[in-house]
DNA sequence: AGCACGCCGACT
DNA sequence: GTCGGCGTGCTC
């Protein structure tokens, strides 16, 4: 980090700095004086923008205006203010935001932002004042609306426009106040927000050193020192107060003399309270896993980057090593970071991780409350925690000395953000320990196609935990064809096949637990109008409604607009409504009817709404007080259930239709983790799987636990249909609500990338509707890329955005997406 | 992303 | 005539 006296106050004239607003341009301002010697790269500044003020981030200074000669120097601005003493940003997050702007078109500003603390960038915020005249006037206004608004402004004076927007409509209100301010009854105002997150702090109190403290002290005030002294000479009040047995006015009396001094101490607030039991019993490595290690190791002590795919069935202690490597890291003096899915599961592992390193951990997680994530990232940064564990985010976590980052479960979605900036955390990762010469594990059961490939190619070294712990074997699926229980039963439904209900029958008469899989939720997936054909589909969104029984209405699963259930078709006014597909609120149904005497469970993004609980039944489950658990993919990850020996799988055919060239690599990958749970203990398990499409690779080889039989075929269909890892992709979404609008833009799109891929370097797709081609009222509309590599897909995309903009195209409502996770 | 401007049809 | 809707352009 180059420090502030490093550059020459004369060269810092100007600051370049990077905004969190969608455009991906700095902007420069002028430093007064004052700011001048203390702002450096990385400080927050608060500047004029438009009419507003806003908070940026410095990260360029220049002594004149040259390197921007299209910048009319009267234009320029002055910066308002310096927020932070101490840049929050060291040069490894500036350089690593910078390169995930660069990489995925983001903002860089955005990307700084999205790398802090959620609330730690306070903004600013404008109010409304009243006007003497607005106070004496009775006002003369037209609306209702702007009286009501004025009315109040006369009690309380002044008010934030963002609470009068809340209350009255953003565009009413907007328009309201700006004919008043129009009419000189009130004036608007620019304010700063007090900072929502501060450092939590506490009353204490410490000895002075080298007080004369007088020789003859009354009895209590004697007893002040004494019990300072026993406890170092510094504690909490209250506690100095409980320990000394006295009330406050001897310890106020003392200080007054200045023997003593009051002050505010700083408390950390902790996330992880309860700590009883936090216990982490030593593991002896089996040789497979000591054999990772070592070359973990060997990697970490060479201080230069290195990437592994730790490829480990699950069970097979994938967990152990990471612990060790991470344990590792810290006797070389160095720190980890850690990255997990977002599941639920994250507070029982973050548990384990603080039962082996105590408070050197700190936690990144979604369950933090903003205080508590405030807190942690301070500690990460003060050097304080030298190992951290977190979701998605956390991969900007400001650890000093990186040595190691840790990807678990890599394959997993929810490293993908899916909103702007669009990053992938792992690939960041990847980035990261690259710049930071640092080693990256990135360890599944079920890599992903891309990191399998680079493992294969010799891009990233390939460790593979190829056996469970203890020798364990993987249980085999059995694929139940629906197709001939259909034909058995004569055409009747049945949701259940006779072989799948007394496997489970089986492993609860001997007291052993099962986890019963359904990757949809609700309880019919659509409604079926049997007079007229039609099905019931959402107002917003181009997609049926699926029926939820608990609480009889009908949910989109993307705008979640909700209707009560219709007892009739709204269209032909037919009775004749077919409800059709299960969800898990159906198979829950039918197997409490089946089995009454058991307690079921279900786990799903419905009946799993509050804070907590999805972990609190996991532990239950874990405990045996659950027998049965029903749900969709949240429980096919996750926690070790060694009295599960059953697990079933009621339908993934519905994945496997998603128009998505990942749907197969899902579908196996959900599979392979959903088995992985059976037959963890010393039990054998059992896993059994409904379909129609038993022949379909992804079913085949999943049932056999077979990752490398899958992986060849997919890679082959991956190369005959340029897909990645063979293409680079990227996903272009055009979306507004007037659907010609949407397609105009689209298509002024289409020709600029046609005349920026000379060569047809660039295949280019579209623009065709989206899958859903309509979402929340927005049409969509979707153009993909595919480029033989980065350069030129960099060079494609950059010429089409910049021909657009000047052909009139409008970027607002373009969506750019490098590497897209989900096509839908 | 906001925010203001300015153009248009729909009402008091 | 104004009100309110929405496309357009700009922000150092």
């Amino acid at each position: 980090m180059p420090q502030v006296s490093d550059i020459p106050a004369d060269d810092r004239l100007f600051v370049a700095v990077a905004l969190p607003i969608p455009i991906r341009r700095n902007f420069t301002y002028r430093l007064p004086l004052g700011l001048r010697d203390k702002t450096a790269i990385g400080s927050r500044l608060t500047v004029p923008f438009g009419k507003r003020s806003m908070i940026g981030y410095a990260v360029g200074f220049s002594s004149d205006l040259s390197g921007s000669p299209d910048l009319d120097p009267t234009l320029i601005k002055d910066a308002i203010e310096l927020i932070d003493e101490k840049p929050l940003l060291s040069e490894e997050i500036i350089a690593l935001t910078k390169w995930t702007a660069d990489y995925y078109a983001a903002a860089w500003g955005e990307v700084l932002k999205a790398s802090l603390p959620a609330g730690i960038n306070t903004a600013s915020e404008r109010i409304v004042r009243i006007t003497e005249a607005g106070l004496i006037h009775d006002p003369q206004v037209s609306t209702a609306l702007k009286w009501e608004i004025l009315n109040d402004l006369h009690t309380i004076r002044e008010r934030a426009i963002g609470e009068i927007e809340k209350k009255h409509g953003k565009a009413p209100a907007s328009r309201a106040i700006r004919d008043l301010a129009k009419l000189g009854f009130i004036a608007l105002e620019e304010r700063a927000y007090k900072p929502k997150l501060k450092p939590k702090l506490r009353k204490a109190v410490r000895l002075i050193d080298n007080a004369d403290i007088p020789a003859k002290l009354t009895d209590l005030r004697q007893k002040v020192i004494d019990t300072l002294r026993d406890h170092g000479g510094d504690m909490f009040f209250q506690e100095l107060l409980d320990q000394a047995g006295v009330a406050a006015s001897p310890v106020t009396t003392l200080a007054r003399s200045g023997v003593v001094e009051i002050y505010l101490r700083e408390i950390l607030r902790d996330p992880i309270t309860d700590t009883d039991g936090l216990r982490h019993p030593e593991l002896t490595l089996n040789p497979e896993q000591q054999g990772a290690l070592k070359e973990i190791e060997k990697a970490l002590g060479d201080n230069q980057f290195q990437a592994f795919l730790l490829h480990g069935i699950t069970g097979s202690g994938k967990t152990e090593v990471y612990i060790r490597a991470m344990r590792s890291t810290l006797e070389r003096g160095g720190s980890a970071l850690m990255l997990v899915p977002e599941i639920s599961l994250t507070p029982i592992f973050s548990r384990r991780l603080r039962a082996v390193f105590g408070r050197k951990v700190a936690i990144l997680h979604s369950s933090l409350s903003p205080g508590e994530r405030f807190d942690e990232w301070r500690r990460i940064r003060s050097g304080a925690a030298r190992i951290a564990i977190g979701t998605r985010s956390a991969i900007f976590a400001p650890l000093g000395n990186l040595r190691l980052i840790i990807i678990d479960e890599e394959h997993d979605p929810s490293y993908r953000q899916n909103e702007s900036p669009y990053y992938s955390a792992r690939d960041v990762a990847v980035m990261r320990a690259h710049m930071a010469s640092a080693v990256a594990l990135l360890g599944s059961a079920t890599p992903s196609l891309e990191t399998f490939h680079n493992a294969k190619t010799g891009k990233y070294r390939y460790l593979q935990l190829p056996h469970r712990i203890g020798g364990r074997p993987l249980a085999k699926a059995e694929l139940i064809d629906m197709r001939e229980v259909f034909k058995r039963f004569g055409g009747k439904d049945v949701i259940l096949a006779p072989q799948f209900i007394e496997a489970i029958d089986e492993a609860h008469r001997k007291g052993e637990q099962s986890i019963i899989l359904l990757n949809r939720r609700g309880f019919s997936s659509f409604v079926l109008c049997r007079s007229c054909g039609e099905r019931l589909r959402c107002k917003n969104c181009d997609i049926t409604m699926t029926y939820h029984r608990r609480n009889g209405r009908m949910v989109c699963h993307y705008c979640d607009h909700a209707a009560t259930a219709p007892s009739k078709c709204p269209f032909c006014e037919s009775t004749f409504l077919y409800f059709i597909g299960q969800g898990t609120e159906q198979i829950e149904d039918v197997l409490i009817k089946k089995f009454s005497h058991l307690k079921i469970v279900r786990i799903d993004r419905d009946s799993m709404t509050r804070k907590g609980e999805m972990t609190k039944t996991l532990l239950a489950f874990d405990r045996g007080e659950i027998d049965m658990l029903v749900g969709t993919q949240m429980i096919a990850k996750g926690h070790d259930f060694p009295n599960v020996t059953l697990v079933g799988v009621v339908s993934v055919d519905a994945g496997l239709g998603f128009p998505d060239f990942r749907a197969a690599e899902r579908t196996f990958q959900l599979l392979t983790q959903v088995a992985g749970r059976a037959g963890r203990g010393s039990l054998p398990g059992r896993v059994l799987i409904q379909t129609y499409y038993p022949e379909h690779y992804a079913l085949r080889h999943a049932s056999e636990q077979d990752f490398d039989g899958f992986y060849t075929e997919e890679i082959r269909y991956r190369q005959r249909m340029n897909y990645p890892p063979f293409v680079v992709l990227a996903s272009i979404m055009i979306k507004h609500r007037d659907q010609n609008y949407a397609m105009r833009s689209a298509k002024l799109l289409r020709d600029a990338l046609d005349l920026s891929s000379p060569d047809r370097a660039s295949r280019i797709l579209g623009p065709a509707p989206a899958p859903i081609a309509r979402i929340k009222n927005e049409y969509r509309f979707q153009i993909i890329v595919k480029s033989p590599s980065r350069v030129v897909l960099r060079e494609t995309l950059d010429q089409a955005f910049a021909r657009a903009e000047t052909s009139g195209t409008d970027l607002k409502i373009v969506h750019l997406e490098i590497d897209p996770v989900s096509m839908m």
